[in-house]
Formats: structure tokens, sequence, C-alpha cells
DNA sequence: CGCAAGATTGAAGTACGTCAATTCCAGTGG
DNA sequence: CCACTGGAATTGACGTACTTCAATCTTGCG
């Protein structure tokens, strides 16, 4: 299995690539690396050589303050490129790190500039990544701005599902989630004793369920009715979202326990 | 005058702008309008054709939710470029307001689509400035998700006074800050009241002056230290910030009232 | 079987929100 | 020059979503 499908399956969600575009990418990048949780990848202060590609697992971005508190600014999930800005902008303004297990492919800093300064229909793929991830970022600052906690995590939730399934990476309504609540009450800008409550409270309304790390939603509609999700901000091609499902294709709108 | 020296001056942050990509740019622009406050120059859902550049006032990229509230999720300032995704996301995820009176050009879409690709040196840097305002999100992220009302503002008041320094809108540590307390309130994701409150409480310590819509540091040392403010997500050249000030080079550590 | 890490619970505190005046102030017309 | 007006700033009283602290309970796993 080609270890690059989730990146073409993500660039794709812009427009086909082309195989010669998919062979010089295989042609860049690196052997895959194993990671425990945990790990930084890259850290604030940085001058990265190279840019991280996500093969497997979950990791994030995020900013530390001197009282220890944390803020995670952005998840990464399969397919995702860490870094690409390190092209760029030379240092790293903030670090980032495993959330789970990791498997981590890379490509040379320099390699990855030239490419896409050169193969035009890849540079702006990958451009195009780039400003979905801001369009992203921009929404979650809207939720720690303006949404209360259980608004935030049911549109962190619908979120989280539309771009797994992006990646083929749900099986209905359900995928997982390989989070802590103190890592997501660290996404939430909430304290762990909240987002536990909170979780509850999506639990007991029967809009999830919960068992082990996979996080099923069962009322899909309802979830997003309440935060008022539109996902229109992820800017993906509703026909490439709905055809990477591994089952399920049809939402079942069953009612909850 | 160059009504276009704002975003040259801006640009030149990151590279030294060669005349012959001043000239493409001067050649692309549009004639001024002007706008009154309050004025949509995008909304969510356009598919605009041109993309605005801000010569004088301030601006504001906003969402709003269904109850009414709004957030703003990022100042504009003279030089910024209001919307140059729309090159590659072909969509308004977001609505852009003038939150002050102020000054317009604009480049059509096309064009400046073709510019980024074919200038290497002007792509790179318009690339950059994007990158730079992902980073200035990703700070707002973490005042909203980590920082209490008093930090989320001393750390605002910094990133404006070195944003505008940097396009040459200071005089010493004051510069003009054209914004409601409502509107500033919308940005920090707290009520009006609230702002008003920590406001009073900036000004009691001594850390702040207003006077009409002039917001003095009195003690930039103090006031970055209380939001433990490192100015690295700005990704500025200190040589250049610092060039730009108009008056004053050397802060006044005065005492305050 | 027995940790540790994570999840859950209860009680008490606080930063911030809401509501409803009241005051300030720049601009306007007389 | 002054009274008038509407938006913005300010104030006080009171409510609440969330925090903190400190247990206790679960659960994956060696």
């Amino acid at each position: 299995m080609d270890p690059l499908d989730p990146l073409v399956r993500k660039l794709e969600q812009f427009a086909p690539l082309p195989e010669t575009d998919r062979a010089v990418l295989r042609n860049a990048v690196s052997e895959v690396i194993d990671h425990r949780p945990n790990d930084d990848l890259v850290s604030q202060g940085d001058k990265p050589d190279r840019v991280h590609l996500l093969l497997d697992g979950w990791a994030g971005r995020y900013k530390t303050l001197p009282d220890g508190r944390r803020q995670i600014i952005a998840y990464l999930i399969p397919g995702d490129l860490c870094d690409v800005h390190v092209t760029v902008l030379a240092e790293m303004d903030h670090s980032i790190a495993t959330l789970s297990p990791c498997k981590v492919a890379h490509f040379p800093r320099e390699t990855l500039f030239d490419l896409m300064v050169e193969r035009r229909r890849l540079g702006v793929a990958l451009w195009w990544a780039t400003l979905v991830d801001e369009a992203v970022l921009r929404e979650w600052l809207v939720s720690l701005g303006s949404r209360n906690a259980e608004e935030r995590v049911a549109h962190l939730l619908c979120e989280m599902l539309l771009r797994c399934r992006a990646v083929g990476l749900t099986r209905g309504d359900s995928f997982l989630l390989p989070l802590t609540q103190q890592q997501l009450a660290d996404t939430m800008g909430i304290s762990t004793v909240h987002m536990n409550r909170t979780l509850q409270n999506l639990r007991a309304d029967g809009l999830i369920t919960t068992s082990g790390s996979r996080m099923t939603v069962n009322r899909l509609g309802d979830l997003m009715a309440l935060c008022d999700y539109d996902p229109m901000y992820l800017h993906q091609t509703d026909t490439a979202a709905a055809s990477n499902d591994r089952a399920n294709p049809r939402r079942v709108f069953g009612e909850g326990v």
C-alpha cells in the first residue's frame, strides 16, 4: 500500500493529481518513522530543514505559556503536512507534537520548495491545503471566542468526523479519536473537569457514544444543529468527502439511547 | 505619494522588492475607493473576482453566529491584502468589513494569481504575508483559549503597536486605534462591559493612556511582561520594524500617573 | 493482580456575562 | 455660542458558566 495515499487523497479534494506529480512526491519522501505519543516533531524556535508528513495517528500544533498552560492550536491527521510554512518562514513559531502513536515521513525542505515552484499544479494543491488549514483556524477562533463549551465540543466533533471521512478514516458516523480528555480540554480552552462534564452532557443527550477511543456520532443532524455547523469552511468537494467513507455511505438517523 | 507604499513596506519586511516587481504591482492595481465604517468589502459565500488592498483605515475579518454574536477574526491595517486566498479558494468562508473609514484599492483575481505564479520573488513575498497572517491567527487562538481578559487586551495592544510600527503608522509608542469598545469586545470574545472594565484596569495601572482614538503605551516593557509577549510570531526583521517608526525611535520608560 | 494514567465526582470560588441606567461627547442646527 | 441628539463609554447589582481542589473510581496492561 502506498504510504502517500492519505496525502494524495487529501490533495485530490482540490483537484486530480496526475501520476507524474505523485511520482515526484513519492520520489522525494523519506522512509517512515514511528513515534510514541507526546513526542515533539518540531519545537518552537527550530529552523527545521524538512517537512513532516503524518501518515498514521494524530498530532497537534501547540504553544505553551510560561505558567504551564498549553493551548493546542490545530489537529493534524493522516495526510496532513505538518509544517509546509518552513519553506518560507525559517523559524517555527509553535511546536508540533504527536498526540497518539504516529507514523511520520518527511520531505527535505529545499526539495519541497523547488517542487512547489516548479510543478505548478502540485504547488497550487499544497497552497490550497495551507489555506484550508487557515480556514479551520478561523473557525476554531470563532469557537473559542463565541461558543460555549458544549457548542465548541460539538463543533470539533463535526469537523473531525468530516475531516476523517475525507481521508477514508471513518466507519459510518464513527471515527477513532485517540485523545485524552486533557488534550481535548487544552484544545477547547476549558478545564479537564469541564471537558469531562461536557462530554457527559452530549452522551446523556444521546448525541454521541464513546467506546474506548472510538467516537460515534449518533445523530449528526442534531449535533450539527446544536453548534450551527456549516462545513463550508473545509472547502471540501461534497462528492470527494462522501465517496471516501469506508462503509455506511448513507447516514443512519436512528434514535440514540 | 505612491498608494502602494504601505504594501511595499510590508512585503519588504520579508525581502527587498525590486523596482520591476513594484511596477508590475502598480500596473495591476485599481484606483482608490473610499469606504465608510462598517461597510462589507466581501461577504461570506461570495466568489469575488478581485483582491482588496487596504490603503488607509482598519478593516476586519469576521463571522456571525445565528444568534447575532459576531466574532472578529483578524484586523487588517494599511498595506494588508484582504483576501489573497480567493486566488485559490473560490468561495469566501468569512466576511470582511471596514471598521473605520477606509481607502481601498484592488487587483483583478486572475492578474494577481498569474503574477504570483510568474514572478517568483513577488509570489513568495505574498505567500510569506499569508503565512504571517496565519501565525497571527494562531497567536489569537492562544489568547482566546488560554489568556484572561487583561492578558488578551495587553497582547492585542502589543501586537497592533508592532504591526503599525512596521508600516510606519506609529508615533513613538502610540498609534491610532480607530475602534469602538464594542468592536474590541467582539474581537476578544468578551462582553462590552468587561472590555470597558479591562481597559480601565490597564489605564489605572498606568500601562496605557487613551485620548480620542489614539492609544499610547506608557510602559511597553511592563505591558509585554503582563501578557508574556513574544513578537517572534510576527516574523518581522527587527531592523525593518524599528526603522519604520516615524518619531521617538527610542522608547521612553517614564512613570505613568 | 496491581499499578498508573485517565475518567469521574462533589463542593466551593471567581472571572466574566447580562440588564438597565446614567454619563460623556462629538457633531448639528438654531 | 448653546441647546439637542445619538452613539459610545461607564457604572452598579446580580446571575452563571466555568475553574480549582481534592478525592475516588475505572481501565488498559505488564
